[in-house]
RNA sequence: GCGCAUGUGGUGAAAUUGGUAGACACGUCAGACUUAGGAUCUGAUGCCGCGAGGUGUGGGGGUUCGAGUCCCUCCAUGCGCACCA
């Protein structure tokens, strides 16, 4: 009887599937656990071998810990709504409906292949009316709230409503600090100015407090192709797709308000289990720092020119402001002669996009004419603008402090402004110091003090004196949360008169209409914008972005049926947080922040009992493709092998991974891949053609892509399982070598035959274990369920191959070892376990079964082989027992010959013993 | 430039707490069975050396009886951020 894996797993799969084996309840007695992948974008171009990676850790710890009783929840759903879809839309003429369909097909056959124990009857699709309608609804909530920074949480907005009505906003600043009511020219307003106030103008300052908002935005345009783009889409200022020029241009967008969540979400790092690149990558998209705002008197006019600084401390460093080209007071400061230099240096900057901005490195810049007073001591500065000064952070200008900076440094060598030493010794004359640890000269009231404990008595006095704040800012920008195409979720909004209006509850889901074509709509508008019974109901045009329905996918698998909630607050009590998240890091900063937050907001408006989504994050490592060369003589049809290259001259080429068996080049596969290598000719050594290898990307166009379907139908579900979890610890990158799959399988046919042999059948029996034999299986248990607790998933399948090992040298074919052996081995390799499993006379799943316990009496030694030192050299070991008192040990190693030779006669100094480990003799 | 991560045989890797470096595999070599093998099994396999032995975890230095593991320093690779004031 052999082990037939085709057969096996086929028949398994059906069986699952029938009995329902994977059906998870929201209703057990038992603890849960929560299991979750990020799900997938359904892309034309199916799985390789790379995909499932992440999908095979989750499964087995799925299965883990569902043999030691818990109720895991463990689904899948697909990320359907997307911007491939639309492009095969536009240059095929498929809906993306149709074509993500299609996807989804092919997905999940090949995720069915592989033998995942998801429980499908829980599949969601974002791009499916049913799971955007809580997309909507959701957005809906986070709309009509606001966030109470008194409270520090999301509140409805009819609070915010009353607050207005009794005291106006006095108590409750307007979040962005530029925004002034235009009707007082201020930000803050009375209860009586609030009643004042039209419709329009209430809802215009509400919009200002929303979570999710209203305002403008630039994106980039490209008149050419009449469509705005993406930032990945924009290559050097002009558009990836024909090369047309690309312009910023503003228009109406939607936001999420999550700058108001940093610091939740910058707190919330601390409660929960991701790697530190990963905290470290969040902390800085956020991107906090504390400092001062500080103003600075304009010489001879009342104007006020506020920097943002978070070294107070160098104030009387300061040699020069600068001003960003956008910023609002260049126009009344600039004086009658510098005016035409300034204007052309704000042309120029218009004239270049922000890629080119950002990748000049060229010292660039004007003067204005006009002069700072610093507060301290009166000193002129002179105030610049240059394009390194961003408008979007901060106040759109810095007091520059050459000492200390480098880009200020070299602004000022640049232009020949002269540089104020505070640092002393510290600051050489060629370069920057930003060093904090300095004592500081030419600075006034602060001589002498050490420049970090100056920062907090120049915060104060600067408080004291009435010309600045203490200021926390953030990198962090308010998240565009609309995009000017088809294929999203509409936004349930309807523009009357300039107010957004939300759609009731009852009138959700807001279906995406059907369309012929995708053509943006006029100036920039999404395609719904061309479609009349759309825009005669006055609908928002956008669509929501990807992430939408990304940010509480997890909360809707709890309960994906729900037709009257997002999820039942039974549900979300009962699963909670996703125990464990696996997926990649390409999703650091932007889905996970995003659903952190919307975890965030759906907490405080009272849906669900946490407020961060995921209590430990696994990112698995990329799996590379290891492509393979051919050597093809220059202007000849002849190929090279390896070896022989270099005595010709050669251009090398790709060739497909799939017709290289190791390094070694199949020709006949080879001449009929492509037609113009039919009448190719080799050079070979030893009777074979040997390809160059390298380690690139896994990519379809460097034909070193292997699709899993391949490698499942040749060894089995069960062989590629196990094979990527030997490849390497799961969150590093390796490469794809299909060629070791090999010894993974020879293992599972070794552990076969340890049941059934080929000649003489059944070879499994039910006699009694012995100490050795039970030993090897306990060792095991123990092993295995560590490694799997801890994603060790490498080295638990060279776990199950050592104990085969073992079990094949004592010649054990006993059941009572056997079999709880398949337990263990049932989460990665599921098909083989089951099948053996039900052979061995069980008649239920062996998922139901108990995971075996380790019995450490088994395990314990009496003796052991100690590794006997010279001076810290290994010079022999000798079989001594555990519980021998040292001075025996002592006695026995000092008799050894071996050692007695090392010593070479002299005395020892000290014996170190460390009991169960070690001897090292010093002499 | 800044931050983080990683450097171990021909290859993927292991060594969980400072205690026998290279487990487990791939590959390679030798052998067995065989009409045959890209099947199966057995043995060998870090490097130098006939051997005794020496040497060895990116380089250099340190702590320790003892370092892949801890400290300092330099180098290389990968990832992230990048005029963020």
């Amino acid at each position: 009887m052999e082990y037939n894996f085709r057969d096996i797993e086929k028949k398994w799969q059906e069986q699952w599937q029938a009995s329902g084996a994977y059906k998870v309840s929201n209703d057990s007695p038992k603890p849960k656990f929560y299991v979750l992948d990020m799900f997938p974008y359904p892309s034309g171009a199916g799985l390789h071998v790379g995909h499932p990676l992440g999908y095979i850790a989750s499964d087995i710890y799925s299965r883990f810990k569902r043999l030691k009783g818990f109720n895991v929840l463990h689904p899948m759903g697909y990320d359907a709504f997307g911007l491939p879809a639309e492009q095969y839309a536009i240059d095929h003429g498929v809906h993306p409906a149709v074509s993500t369909d299609q996807n989804i097909k092919t997905f999940r056959r090949q995720l069915d292949n592989i033998g995942f124990c998801y429980d499908w009857s829980r599949e969601i699709r974002t791009s499916d009316p049913s799971y955007y309608k809580w997309t909507q609804w959701i957005f809906l909530q986070l709309f009509k709230s606001w966030y109470n920074r008194r409270t520090k949480k999301a509140e409805h907005i009819t609070n915010l409503v009353k607050i207005f009505e009794k005291e106006g906003n006095a108590g409750n600043e307007i979040p962005n600090d530029k925004f002034q009511v235009p009707k007082i020219g201020k930000r803050v307003f009375t209860a009586a100015d609030w009643a004042g106030f039209t419709e329009k103008e209430q809802q215009d300052i509400l919009m200002e407090y929303r979570l999710a908002y209203c305002g403008y935005g630039e994106v980039n345009w490209c008149e050419a192709l009449g469509t705005v783009l993406a930032n990945d889409e924009v290559v050097n200022g002009v558009s990836e797709r024909g090369g047309h020029p690309v312009v910023k241009k503003k228009l109406r967008q939607w936001y999420l308000r999550i700058t108001e969540y940093a610091d939740r979400l910058l707190e919330g790092l601390e409660r929960v289990d991701f790697s530190d690149s990963m905290k470290e990558m969040q902390t800085n998209w956020i991107g906090k720092s504390y400092g001062a705002e500080i103003s600075f008197k304009v010489k001879g006019t009342s104007d006020l020119l506020t920097v943002y600084t978070t070294r107070p401390d160098t104030i009387f460093g300061v040699d020069f402001m600068v001003i960003a080209p956008e910023h609002d007071l260049i126009q009344s400061i600039t004086t009658p002669e510098h005016k035409q230099a300034v204007e052309d240096y704000i042309t120029y900057v218009k004239s270049r996009s922000e890629r080119e901005r950002m990748a000049e490195k060229k010292i660039s810049g004007v003067f204005t004419g006009a002069y700072a007073l610093n507060p301290f001591n009166g000193r002129e500065i002179p105030i610049w603008i240059s394009e390194y000064v961003l408008a979007g952070y901060g106040t759109g200008a810095i007091m520059a402090v050459p000492c200390g900076d480098e880009r200020d440094h070299k602004f000022a060598q640049h232009f020949n402004i002269p540089i104020t030493n505070i640092i002393g010794e510290h600051y050489d004359g060629k370069e920057a110091n930003a060093t904090k640890d300095a004592k500081l000269e030419n600075s006034d009231f602060l001589n002498g003090m050490v420049m970090r404990n100056a920062m907090e008595v120049v915060i104060n006095k600067i408080e004291e004196l009435g010309i600045g704040v203490r200021k926390v800012n953030y990198k962090m920008r308010d998240a565009a949360f609309s995009r000017q195409r088809y294929w999203g979720e509409p936004f349930p909004i309807v523009w009357k008169n300039g107010i957004a209006y939300p759609l009731s509850e009852s009138e959700l889901p807001l279906e995406l209409p059907h369309v012929e074509s995708y053509k943006p709509g006029p100036e920039g508008e999404g395609p719904l914008a061309n479609i009349a019974e759309w825009t005669s109901r006055d609908l928002e045009t956008n669509t929501m972005p990807g992430y939408a329905g990304s940010s509480y996918y997890f909360l809707r698998y709890m309960d994906p049926h729900n037709a009257t909630e997002f999820c039942s607050r039974k549900a979300s009590d009962y699963w909670g947080q996703v125990d464990l998240y696996i997926g990649g890091t390409e999703h650091a900063v932007g889905h996970l922040l995003y659903s952190r937050m919307w975890t965030k907001g759906l907490y405080d408006l009272g849906f669900i009992a946490h407020d961060e989504p995921y209590k430990k994050l696994v990112n698995q490592g990329m799996i590379q493709g290891s492509s393979r060369f051919v050597y093809r003589i220059h202007g000849e049809n002849k190929f090279v092998s390896l070896g022989l290259k270099d005595q010709y001259s050669t251009d090398a080429i790709h060739v497909d991974v799939n017709i290289v068996d190791g390094v070694e080049l199949d020709i006949e596969e080879f001449k009929k891949w492509r037609t113009e290598y039919e009448t190719a000719e080799f050079i070979l050594e030893e009777g074979k053609y040997i390809c160059g290898t390298e380690v690139e990307k896994m990519s379809k166009r460097l034909y070193n892509t292997v699709n899993p379907d391949d490698v499942v139908n040749k060894y089995g579900a069960d062989t590629f399982r196990m094979y990527e979890m030997f490849l390497g610890p799961v969150e590093q990158s390796k490469p794809w070598e299909t060629k070791g799959i090999e010894g993974v399988h020879r293992f599972l046919k070794k552990l076969w035959r340890l049941f059934y042999d080929e000649l003489k059948g059944k070879v499994w029996n039910e006699e009694k274990a012995s100490p050795a034999e039970l030993k090897v299986l306990h060792k095991t248990i123990k092993k295995i369920e560590e490694d799997t607790e801890r994603f060790s998933f490498n080295t638990g399948v060279s776990a199950f191959m050592v104990c085969v090992n073992d079990l094949i040298d004592l010649k054990c074919h006993k059941k009572e070892i056997l079999e709880p052996l398949l337990i263990l081995l049932t989460p990665y390799a599921p098909h083989i376990s089951e099948e053996l499993w039900h052979l061995v006379g069980n008649t239920s799943c062996i998922l139901d079964a108990a995971y075996p316990r380790v019995n450490e009496s088994y395990l314990v030694e009496s003796s052991k082989e100690y590794p006997i030192s010279v001076n810290g050299k290994l010079r022999t070991t000798i079989e001594i027992a555990l519980d021998a008192p040292q001075g025996e040990v002592e006695r026995i190693v000092l008799d050894n010959e071996v050692i007695k030779k090392w010593m070479e006669g002299k005395p020892h100094k000290k014996i170190i013993y460390v009991k169960g480990k070690m001897v090292n003799v010093v002499v």
